[in-house]
RNA sequence: GCCGAAGUGGCGGAAUUGGCAGACGCACACGACUCAAAAUCGUGCGCCCUCCGGGCAUGUGGGUUCAACUCCCACCUUCGGCACCA
């Protein structure tokens, strides 16, 4: 009972002493984020007496729930801003938010709430999230891409383009999710599924609005070589979706209609003798006309028809078996008046290339399936060396190089001169050209949903189609939201948005009732940000040429194609309409890995998911982004801890004790003025230090190493109070050694960086001092220890001389005690001395 | 199939220009402090052996070199992207 009390009155004590003796991050953190708040402290305004520095993570969607994954982009941006800011840069980092998409109707839906509102609240929420998190944004710049000041750009934009030709409508084959119930783009489709929500997505003939990116592959093709700090595995992504490839497109006469002719694109124009069938796309505009009145009129048709029904993805499924039918008629081949078939492929793509493919069954494996299926002949037409290829005996296509046979006048010629050497000839004759293909479609950006931003397009029938007049942007969404069954009902559905006057004619049209590509909103909200108040275009001038571009982008590998290559082309839009003078939105971008626990990605289902918010209430933000960093470098997955976050706790600890004890000790004025091995190596350990952290950080972006690097340091300075008694201590350099180590974890944990900075007696904010500098003459060492290896095998160590020769080096190396018995009775062959390293004898 | 990235202790990860493999942290063990525990501070910690010494170790097998996690060749595994693209 006695004891019980006693340790009651012992807790009571130590709660009194609490504030200033325990490291407190809930109370610390919170009143400089509040501080920090008041003071716009990390507002940034054009100045062109300092370099810009353009920091930028991916903006989110506004879910409301912030995840780990987010505070790991946000502390790696937050880290670099502020390490930055303090190398003297003038830095911009806003944020804000991708704020249209399915999410805020089915919260419409499901909770009756209005999308406008429901958004805007998990913006509130989700940005004191963020808060929480210490990053050092300026909010002033803060955007919400579903607000009508912000899509009025977006309409602007589209507008632009139509007016550049670059938008455009037509009716087409087109990607259909029916749980989203809308359209989507091909990079908005994986493996044949609906990236958003994994239905199966099915092809549909509907009527939609286009970007022509297409007309952008080839410079977003080329310039990806200037972007030399992105991700190889990026632009590889990049280099593959664009998909480039040279050849010729050869003209093939019909031989039954004299006039009518098939265009086709081959990539191996060397090949066009060993041309055996033609065949083209179910889709293909000639085939109607090619069977009419033939007896293989009603099977095609039928075949067709069966065809439109399959979705592309079952059509070019691994499994799916080439199917094929004979048309009843016949292509001349144009380099030697052979008549070559007419079939009908199912493996032939109407929206590749032509549509057609001229089938050359001994160089190339699908036209060799195609031909063993349907004896169709086999004619090789390039020889390997030392190799005789038979037509009829081969068991797979030779798609390799050698030269040219029966090929005519071009024979004997390597295939590879050839290629030209036909298109050539092709060309001359009227006949073809060369032609590069690409597999990058165009953009589709119709959507058929209510929450985006509506397409400023009116239909007149007197005028056609007739884009809205820039003064009468932005075409405001409805705000009453209605549903229709279990859904929002699309625009079509309110009379009132949908009636309008044609601007032209004045007589009654309508509206474009389908919005746009969320994807549209985020391909250029980081030009918005240079100047978020705009009002008479979409950024001013100013502001986007001395901001842009974004020096560092950062967020997930998963927009590797679609947001990525959506922005770049936006960019390269605004960049020839003369608003923008950047032509890649992104110097540098860092794909940051994810958050895994327990070797799976974090999930509801799976029950390891560990939350920001969790994370700060019980150790503080400061120990969550410490953690995140230090876990794994940027770039990799990371592997989430309890105890490696309670190992970083622990860290920060260890700082805070350390001032807490120094400041004591300064206060008392307890120590010396020596300066001897201690203080000498105390001081090399700050200066290395500094410049460790300072590389990591800025070269290399090893968060992780340059906080070991601080852990050393922090180290070194328990070392140093631990071989000196306090009476001993050089107080000045013990200060100088604590503030360094502020200043270093400073960008890593800016509100414990901060407190000590203050308690330590330092003026001003430790975020607006200049990071140390190191010098390196407090890194060279009077002596070093030096590795003696006999053949390649660690012997022994010397101390030597710093500045020795490697002769000399040799000499000690030889010289000591143990070297030398091992070296008996051996002959030295070859003596390798690498100054400040080792010694390696060869001996035998 | 093509393209890309990666394989290092019990774990996360270091090794930046070919020069002591395993920094830093976690876990673990021991010691100090404590009546005790926690916290803290300190020490140890790749594997093996005949343990004041030595051998083996960076996915596997070769090679270059005085010296290889690092360079070259071949292969294995994992992850990611593209894939009847003519």
């Amino acid at each position: 009972m006695t004891g019980r009390i006693f340790y009651f009155l012992f807790m009571l004590q130590d709660g009194g002493l609490n504030n200033l003796v325990n490291y407190n991050p809930a109370e610390i953190e919170e009143r400089w984020q509040l501080q920090w708040e008041k003071e716009d402290f990390y507002r940034s305004e054009i100045d062109h007496q300092q370099t810009k520095y353009y920091v930028l993570e991916m903006f989110p969607y506004p879910s409301g729930k912030l995840h780990m994954g987010h505070m790991r982009v946000y502390s790696i941006g937050d880290v670099l801003a502020r390490f930055l800011r303090m190398r003297g840069y003038n830095v911009i980092h806003p944020m804000g938010w991708d704020a249209f998409g399915l999410p805020a109707e089915n919260a419409a839906i499901e909770h009756r709430v209005n999308p406008a509102i429901w958004t805007v609240e998990n913006i509130k929420h989700m940005k004191k999230q963020q808060n929480r998190l210490g990053v050092s944004y300026d909010w002033r710049r803060e955007v919400n891409t579903s607000a009508p000041d912000y899509y009025r750009w977006s309409q602007w934009l589209f507008l632009m383009m139509y007016k550049r030709g670059l938008a455009y409508k037509k009716k087409a084959s087109v990607n259909w999710c029916e749980s989203c119930n809308t359209v989507l783009a091909n990079e908005q489709v994986e493996k044949g599924l609906c990236w958003r929500c994994s239905s199966v997505v099915e092809t549909r003939d509907l009527e939609q609005w286009f970007l022509r990116i297409t007309e952008y592959a080839e410079r977003l093709l080329n310039d990806l070589n200037k972007l030399e700090d992105w991700p190889e595995r990026v632009k590889v992504m990049q280099h593959n979706w664009i998909g480039r490839s040279e050849g010729a497109e050869i003209v093939f006469q019909l031989k039954e209609f004299p006039g009518e002719e098939i265009r086709t694109f081959t990539t191996r124009p060397d090949t066009l003798f060993g041309v055996t069938s033609m065949v083209l796309a179910p889709e293909h505009p000639l085939v109607k006309k090619l069977v009419e009145g033939t007896e293989q009129e009603k099977e095609v048709l039928d075949f067709v028809s069966q065809m439109r029904r399959v979705s592309e993805i079952e059509r070019t499924a691994d499994e799916a078996p080439k199917i094929g039918l004979f048309t009843g008629r016949h292509v001349i081949n144009p380099v030697n008046g052979e008549e070559v078939p007419i079939l009908i492929g199912n493996y032939v793509l109407m929206a590749y290339g032509t549509g057609a493919v001229m089938g050359v069954p001994a160089h190339d494996q699908r036209d060799f399936d195609f031909a063993r299926k349907y004896n169709l002949p086999v004619k090789v037409v390039i020889q390997p060396a030392g190799e005789v290829l038979n037509g009829d005996t081969m068991n797979e296509a030779y798609t390799g190089a050698g030269e040219m046979v029966n090929s005519g006048e071009f024979n004997d010629l390597p295939n590879h001169a050839g290629m030209e050497k036909v298109t050539a000839y092709l060309e001359q004759q009227g006949q073809g050209r060369f032609q590069v293909t690409y597999r990058l479609r165009d953009w589709l950006i119709s959507r058929q949903r209510y929450w985006g931003a509506p397409i400023p397009i009116i239909y007149c029938d007197g005028c056609g189609i007739v884009p809205v007049p820039e003064e009468d942007l932005p075409v405001e969404l409805p705000l009453e939201v209605e549903l229709s069954g279990n859904r929002v009902s699309g625009l079509a559905h309110y009379e009132s948005f949908t009636r309008v006057k044609c601007p032209t004619c004045g007589r009654e049209a309508h509206r474009e009732t389908d919005t746009m590509d969320t994807f549209i909103c985020s391909s250029w909200y980081f030009m918005r940000y240079t100047s978020p108040q705009c009002q008479d275009a979409p950024f001013e001038k100013e502001a986007v040429d001395y901001w842009m571009p974004v020096d560092q982008y950062i967020g997930g590998i998963e927009h590797a194609v679609l947001h990525l290559l959506y922005a770049r082309f936006f960019t390269k839009v605004l960049y020839d309409a003369g608003l923008s003078k950047a032509d890649e939105p992104f110097s540098r971008l860092l794909a940051q890995g994810m958050v895994y626990k327990d070797g799976a990605k974090m999930s509801k289902s799976k029950g390891n998911v560990v939350t920001p918010d969790e994370i700060v209430e019980k150790y503080g933000a400061d120990t969550g982004r410490l953690f995140i960093l230090f876990a794994a470098p940027p770039e990799k997955d990371l592997d989430w801890s309890d105890q490696g976050v309670e190992g970083c706790h622990r860290f920060l600890r260890r700082i805070w004790r350390l001032v807490i004890d120094c400041r004591e000790q300064f206060a008392t004025g307890q120590g010396g003025s020596i300066y001897s091995t201690n203080e000498e190596t105390l001081e090399r350990s700050v200066h290395a230090a500094i410049k460790k952290v300072t590389l990591d950080i800025q070269e290399r972006y090893n968060f992780n190493t340059a906080i070991s690097a601080i852990m050393e340091l922090v180290n070194a300075a328990y070392a140093y109070r631990q071989v000196a008694a306090k009476e001993e201590q050089n107080q000045s350099h013990l200060k100088d050694a604590l503030q360094k180590i502020i200043l270093l974890i400073a960008p890593f944990a800016p509100h414990l960086a901060e407190e000590s900075w203050h308690l330590l007696e330092q003026k001003g904010s430790v975020h607006r001092q200049t990071w140390p500098e190191f010098d390196p003459q407090k890194l060279i060492l009077d002596e070093v220890e030096i590795v003696v290896q006999i053949n390649g095998k660690v012997r022994g160590r010397v101390t030597v001389p710093a500045e020795c020769t490697e002769e000399e080096l040799a000499q000690f190396a030889k010289s000591s005690e143990r070297v030398g018995e091992l070296l008996a009775g051996k002959m030295i062959i070859k003596v390798i001395a690498v100054p400040g390293r080792l010694v390696n004898i060869v001996v035998r």
